[in-house]
DNA sequence: TAAATTTTGCAACAATGTTGCATTAGTGTA
DNA sequence: TACACTAATGCAACATTGTTGCAAAATTTA
């Protein structure tokens, strides 16, 4: 695992530090997304906010997390999934956010539907974000 | 159209303050939806911004707008078509934002597909946001 | 190992959002 | 219309979230 980590970075072309090194394991080890609060609370004091911005930036940009639109003002993130390269990401899934236990899935195998726009309208991405009761609080 | 902003707080069991016409009176005005801080620019020093907060959540609880999920942690705020009620909303209409003038549309008679969910998940609400040009900017 | 490069932490700041409370404005009634 | 009652507003104070510049520290490259 802590090997897969440091792979991952080198991939991308980023230096392996332990900040990044950190926050990718708390993303490989986690459930669902997570807000940079919960970055920065499960991670304890050990990062200053300003790092886990950058590091979070960093890994959007490289595609090794995508972002999830929310109607609250904490934007989710994700791991991607080995297709996303920098500045190309392809999160073409749905996301489902529990109103019960608050997590947020990526629905890997649920797929955005093709959607046709008005006249003149181009679409570049989709995002579909679906809130209800997950299997666990049904 | 003073009348008809008059109109729709009475029929919402609201008050009508002045703070409440004007920035209804905006949300007509205006093309695509509003960010908070598009309200609070365009209505100058004229309302405190907790003021707008608070409006701006009463409106979204009776109905009157709905809110719009983005990945930029500035939730967008748009007027309901009538058969949005008190707790009850009911806006299926796919989001799509601009990404060269910025502008925020409802594309009202562009309706959310239905999506299959994996066993156990349970929907109350599909939000659909696609990004990309507009019909003005292509 | 040493130099070059990148990342980090800190400080300072800006923007955004929340709460309590006194004052003000709006509503229903006499 | 005037009054009492109720609801909304503005203000202050605070909390949270996000940004930038820069020196110190860590990582990479040679
Ligand atoms: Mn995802
Ligand atoms: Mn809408
Ligand atoms: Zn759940
Ligand atoms: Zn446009």
């Amino acid at each position: 695992m802590l090997y897969g980590v440091t792979d991952l970075l080198k991939r991308n072309q980023l230096s392996v530090t332990d900040s990044r090194k950190k926050i990718l394991e708390l993303f490989m080890r986690s459930d669902g997304a997570l807000a940079h609060a919960d970055i920065e609370h499960h991670s304890g004091t050990e990062f200053d906010r300003v790092t886990i911005y950058r590091t979070l930036q960093t890994f959007v940009e490289k595609g090794i997390i995508h972002t999830i639109p929310t109607s609250d003002n904490s934007v989710r993130y994700a791991l991607c999934k080995d297709e996303c390269s920098e500045g190309h990401h392809h999160d073409d899934h749905v996301h489902f956010m529990c109103d019960g236990c608050g997590t947020t899935y990526c629905l890997d195998h649920v797929t955005v539907p093709a959607i046709a726009l008005p006249q003149g309208f181009l679409a570049s991405q989709t995002d579909v974000v679906i809130s209800g009761k997950c299997d666990k609080c049904g």
